[in-house]
DNA sequence: ATAGGGTTAG
C-alpha cells in the first residue's frame, strides 16, 4: 500500500513534469512566431498566466527574441520586475542579456551593469561571458574597464580559452594606447587559425599603422596560416589607407585563386579601396558584377562617395537615385556622401533638396557632419552670407569644422575681416589646434598684412604650436615610399632634388609664378619658395619621374589637402611631362592631364 | 542552448 503510494507520487509529479516541460516547449515554438513587440507583448501576458514567467529557459529566449526586435529593455523590464524573482537568474540568462546589449549601439554601458549585476548576485561567469563583456569594453574604448575584466579572466582562469584570449586582443586594439598590450598578448598566444591574426591586423589598420598591417599579414603567411574573407578585408582596409593599388589588386587576385569567400563585407572592402587608389571604373564595374541581392547600403554608400571623391557628382546622383528605385534604405552615411557629391560639384539646388528630404522622407536626424556638409556646400558656391545664416539657424551647436569650413569661404571669397573675427573667435576656444593659426596667417596674406603674419607665427612659436607635416605616399613596383616635406632619407636625395630643381627650371619656362600665400608657417620667410618646392609632393612626383616609364600616370596619396601652389605647379607638370598624375587628398582625388585638374580648380 | 574578427562617414 504504501509503495504503490510511493509510485502514486512518482507518476504524478513525472506527469507534472511532462505537462510543466510541455508547457516550457509550447512556449518556445510560441516565441519563435513572435516577429513584432505587439505579438511579444501579447506572449508575456500568455507567459503570466501559465506561470513560466520565472522560467529561465524561456527567459532567455524571451531575451533572445526582443533583441532582434530591437527591443532588448522589454526583456530585461520582464526579468527583473518589480519583484524580482532570483531563482530564474542562471548563467546562460545574464550572458544573453549581455551579448544582446555589447551588440546594440549606445547598449555598451548597460551590458557592463549586467554583468557587474550579474557578479553582485553571485552567479558564476563562465567563459561565454567574456568575449560579450570584452565586446562592450571594446565598443566603448575603456581600457582601464577592459584590464580589469582581464584580471577577472585570469582570477578566473579563462586566460587559456581562444575566444576569450581573441576578444582581449580585440578591447586592446580598440582602445587609444592599448594596442601595445594587444600586441603583447597577441604575440605570447597560440596563433593556429586566422581570427587572432585578423583582429591584430585589424588593430594596426584602426590606428593607421598600415604598412605594419600588411607585414604582420606578410608573417602570418610565412606562419603557414590561411586567410580567410575577414583578414582579406583587413588587408585591403590597409590597402585603402595607403592607396597601395598594385597591392590591392594583388589581394584581389589572391582572393580568387584561394577561392575564398567573396561575402558582401569582402566585395564592399574590394570597391572601397579600388574607388579610393584611382580606379574608381574597376569600382563600378565590381560593383555590377556584385549580385544585387548582395548589394548593402554600404555597397551603394561606397560607390556614392567614391564617385563624389572623384568629382564625378552627377553619377553619384544617379546612383543615389538608382539606390532608391532598388529599395534599398539610404542611411546616415549614404546622405553625408551625396551632399559630399552635390558639394563638390557645384549642385547647390540638389544638395538644399536632398538635404530637406532626408528628414521628410527617410526619417534621419541631420548631425553635425550633414550640416557640415551644407556649409560646406553653400560656402563653395561663394553664397557665404547664406552659409553664415545657415549656421545660425541650426539646432545644434556649431563645431570648429564647421568654423574652418567658413573661414576658408571667407578666404576664397573675399570676406576677409569676417573670416578674421570668426578664426580670432576659434582660436580662443581652441588654442592648440594648428590649423586655425595657418587659417588666420592665410587670411592676412591674403590681405596683404604681412606684419600680421608674421606676428601669427610669433604666436605660435611662444604656444609651442608646430604644424601636422604633410605627407605623400607612392607605390612603385618594389613597395610604398612615404616623403614628408624637405624629406632627406630616400638614398636617392641628390638626384630627387636635382629633378625637383629642373622641374622648377622647366616649369618657369612654361610661364609658372610661384605663389607664397600658402607657404607653410613653421618654414622661414625668405625661404618660401624653396620650401614649396620640398613640399612631399613635390618630391614624390620628382621621385615618379625619375623611376616610372615615360607616358605612365603617377599616383600619390597625400595626408593633408593641397595646396594652391603644389596644384598649380602639378597641372604644369602634367603638360610639360605629358603624365597623367592622380593625386589623392584629404578628401578627394585630383586628375591632373594635360595642364587641367578634374576638380576644375575648385576644392 | 549563449563563444572570437569585417565594409561606408567622422
Amino acid at each position: 500500500m504504501q509503495h504503490s503510494a510511493k509510485l502514486l507520487r512518482f507518476l504524478h509529479s513525472s506527469i507534472f513534469t511532462t505537462s510543466e516541460r510541455a508547457a516550457e516547449q509550447n512556449c518556445l515554438s510560441l516565441l519563435q512566431l513572435c516577429n513584432s513587440l505587439p505579438k511579444l507583448t501579447q506572449f508575456h501576458a500568455h507567459l503570466v498566466k501559465v506561470g513560466l514567467h520565472a522560467n529561465p529557459l524561456v527567459l532567455t529566449k524571451f531575451t533572445h527574441v526582443s533583441s532582434h526586435l530591437n527591443a532588448v529593455h522589454y526583456a530585461s523590464s520582464v526579468i527583473f520586475s518589480p519583484e524580482p524573482t532570483s531563482q530564474c537568474y542562471d548563467t546562460f540568462l545574464f550572458n544573453t542579456l549581455i551579448k544582446a546589449y555589447a551588440e546594440t549601439n549606445n547598449s555598451k554601458h548597460t551590458a557592463i551593469h549586467y554583468y557587474t549585476f550579474m557578479l553582485s548576485c553571485g552567479i558564476r561567469p563562465n567563459k561565454y561571458t567574456y568575449p560579450f563583456v570584452l565586446k562592450a569594453c571594446a565598443g566603448i574604448m575603456d581600457l582601464r574597464l577592459g584590464q580589469a575584466v582581464h584580471g577577472s579572466v585570469v582570477r578566473l582562469g579563462f586566460c587559456y580559452d581562444t575566444h576569450v584570449l581573441n576578444t582581449l586582443v580585440l578591447m586592446y586594439c580598440s582602445c587609444e594606447n592599448g594596442i601595445d598590450f594587444g600586441e603583447k598578448l597577441f604575440d605570447e598566444m597560440p596563433k593556429c587559425e586566422p581570427v587572432s591574426w585578423s583582429v591584430m591586423i585589424g588593430g594596426f589598420v584602426r590606428w593607421g599603422m598600415s604598412s605594419e598591417a600588411v607585414s604582420l599579414f606578410r608573417r602570418m603567411q610565412i606562419a603557414g596560416v590561411k586567410p580567410d574573407e575577414f583578414t582579406m578585408v583587413m588587408v585591403l582596409s590597409a590597402c585603402t589607407d595607403m592607396g597601395a593599388l598594385e597591392l590591392g589588386r594583388w589581394v584581389e587576385s589572391y582572393v580568387e585563386k584561394e577561392k575564398i569567400e567573396k561575402t558582401s563585407e569582402l566585395c564592399n572592402a574590394l570597391i572601397d579601396m579600388y574607388a579610393k587608389c584611382a580606379d574608381i571604373d574597376k569600382a563600378l564595374r565590381l560593383f555590377r558584377n556584385m549580385s544585387k541581392s548582395k548589394r548593402t547600403t554600404v555597397s551603394w554608400t561606397s560607390m556614392i562617395v567614391g564617385m563624389a571623391m572623384h568629382g564625378r557628382g552627377l553619377e553619384a546622383v544617379s546612383l543615389f537615385e538608382e539606390m532608391r528605385r532598388a529599395g534599398v534604405a539610404p542611411d546616415d552615411v549614404a546622405f553625408i556622401g551625396l551632399l559630399n557629391a552635390c558639394s563638390h560639384s557645384g549642385l547647390v539646388k540638389e544638395g538644399k533638396r536632398y538635404f530637406n528630404s532626408m528628414t521628410n522622407d527617410f526619417g534621419i536626424t541631420p548631425r553635425i557632419e550633414h550640416y557640415g556638409c551644407m556649409v560646406d556646400l553653400l560656402s563653395r558656391a561663394g553664397q557665404v552670407k547664406e552659409a553664415m545664416e545657415f549656421v545660425h539657424r541650426m539646432p545644434i551647436e556649431p563645431n570648429p569644422v564647421i568654423w574652418r569650413t567658413l573661414i576658408t569661404a571667407c578666404r576664397v571669397h573675399s570676406e576677409l575681416n569676417l573670416g578674421e573675427t570668426i578664426t580670432k573667435e576659434l582660436i580662443t576656444d581652441e588654442p592648440m589646434h594648428d590649423s586655425n593659426y595657418v587659417l588666420l596667417s592665410n587670411i592676412y596674406a591674403k590681405m596683404l598684412n604681412w606684419e600680421m603674419k608674421s606676428t601669427v607665427r610669433e604666436v605660435m612659436e611662444k604656444k609651442g604650436i608646430s604644424k601636422v607635416p604633410g605627407s605623400t605616399m607612392i607605390e612603385l613596383d618594389d613597395g610604398i615610399y612615404e616623403f614628408i616635406a624637405g624629406d632627406k632619407s630616400h638614398g636617392q636625395d641628390e638626384k630627387i632634388y636635382e629633378m625637383v630643381d629642373e622641374m622648377e627650371k622647366e616649369m618657369k619656362r612654361a610661364g609658372y609664378i610661384t605663389t607664397t600665400s600658402d607657404v607653410l608657417l613653421d618654414i622661414d620667410e625668405e625661404d618660401k619658395e624653396g620650401a614649396l618646392n620640398r613640399h612631399s609632393e613635390k618630391l614624390a612626383i620628382a621621385f615618379a619621374l625619375l623611376k616610372t616609364p615615360r607616358g605612365t600616370t603617377i599616383r600619390i596619396v597625400k595626408n593633408l589637402r593641397v595646396c594652391t601652389n603644389c596644384h598649380t605647379a602639378t597641372k604644369f607638370i602634367s603638360n610639360i611631362y605629358n603624365r597623367e598624375i592622380l593625386v589623392r587628398d584629404r578628401n578627394r582625388f585630383h586628375h591632373f592631364k594635360d595642364g587641367f585638374c578634374s576638380c576644375k580648380d575648385f576644392w
